[in-house]
DNA sequence: AACATCATCAACCGCCATCCA
DNA sequence: GTGGATGGCGGTTGATGATGT
């Protein structure tokens, strides 16, 4: 039994909104403001609207100051860093663009730059995993496509396409600026933390990592229970594994990523040296080959290539530059108030730490 | 020119949180 | 404490225009 609808759907209008109707609720609006019951205000205007559409109408279009189209990118900037961080949140990302609405990031994000950023890239990696697997014949496999959720996945595509996370965890030098405290906290909650990527990035093989690979297991095989999409797939256990009982050795640890590389988990569990359940299949040549190559250029920072870098076109202009878009270091220094990004700042270290916890639910 | 496909975005839907009697 | 009313939010839909064949 659903809840009851908040108006009756046979007596209200449908649809887009006449300038008539706009005008009439705009001028309401402006003269006696919304009298705090959106459900009322439209039988006091004798309009035939959903309070609810009401509503919507003027926090989406009618409001002062609102603004359509024409993301800069700056702002494009934003909406990618915060979507990392902190996913699809648009409400809180749109607060951080004056004048933007949750809607219309949201739709910009879902028809342009989503498509901008994984586009070609996800293209790309399928085409590589197909390449090593001869049963996909070319077609994503379905159980790797359901591995995280959706969003889950574009993130954590995200992250590997637009950081290296290993050599960026690495390298402390390229961490924001963070308070001595606030520095401790992480690494503390770091450790604690069970995450794969955490342990690529920290690799301390110890005793009982076979049991958090069996631990990690169980979550899995546990959501895969109880949920007709599960978050978890094999392949993600796989990576998991690989990481714990190959890559993550003191001796062999590598940063396998160059960075540029559209990985997600299927490809990270590819790069671990084997994968069980195809350790016949032969390595794709090609990226064996850029792989080697990676290991011998010795650029282990944040290895964007430029050709690469090209292909993002919201942040050329940062001049390779990782700081102008995700890592605001100064904003825990220069308290402008004139942006708001100091609470966001926090949120995108943060989240980017969250993120990989809620995607693996550990 | 006609049709198909794609891209965009305004609007809707339903869930959840909060408020308040 | 409880339950209904309302607000807020994210996901999704569908109309429309643009583009391709």
């Amino acid at each position: 039994m659903g809840r009851a609808p908040c108006c009756d759907k046979n007596s209200v209008k449908r649809g887009p909104w006449s300038p008539e109707e706009d005008a009439k609720l705009k001028a309401y609006i402006d003269h006696f403001g919304t009298g705090g019951n959106w459900i009322a205000l439209p039988q006091k205007i004798g309009l035939k609207r959903c309070g609810k559409s009401c509503r919507l109408r003027w926090l989406n279009y009618l409001r002062p100051n609102i603004k359509h189209g024409g993301f800069s990118e700056e702002e494009d900037n934003i909406i990618c860093s915060l979507y990392i961080s902190i996913g699809s949140r648009w409400s809180v990302i749109a607060a951080q663009l004056p004048g933007r609405t949750d809607n219309d990031v949201k739709n910009y994000w879902n028809t342009r730059l989503k498509k901008k950023l994984l586009g070609r890239r996800k293209q790309s990696s399928f085409s590589r995993i197909s390449s090593t697997n001869p049963d996909s014949n070319g077609v994503e496999d379905s159980s790797s496509s359901q591995a995280l959720s959706n969003s889950a996945l574009e993130r954590l595509q995200l992250h590997m396409q637009l950081q290296n996370p290993i050599s960026f965890f690495n390298n402390h030098a390229l961490w924001p600026k963070l308070h001595p405290f606030q520095e401790k906290k992480l690494l503390q909650s770091l450790n604690e933390s069970f995450s794969p990527v955490m342990q690529y990035a920290f690799p301390s093989p110890q005793q009982g990592d076979g049991q958090k690979v069996d631990t990690y297991r169980q979550l899995v095989d546990s959501d895969t229970r109880q949920q007709d999409h599960p978050k978890f797939s094999n392949s993600s256990v796989v990576g998991l594994e690989n990481s714990l009982n190959g890559i993550t050795s003191p001796d062999s640890y590598i940063p396998f990523s160059s960075g540029h590389h559209a990985m997600d988990l299927t490809i990270v569990s590819r790069a671990g040296v084997v994968e069980p359940a195809d350790a016949a299949a032969q390595p794709d040549p090609n990226f064996q080959s850029e792989f080697e190559n990676f290991l011998n250029s010795k650029t282990y920072g944040f290895a964007l290539q430029e050709d690469k870098i090209g292909e993002f076109g919201c942040f050329k202009e940062m001049n390779g530059s990782w700081d102008g878009m995700n890592w605001r270091s100064n904003d825990f220094e220069t308290k402008d108030s004139s942006n708001s990004w100091d609470s966001a700042s926090v949120l995108q270290f943060e989240g980017m730490f969250q993120d990989y916890e809620l995607g693996y639910n550990v």
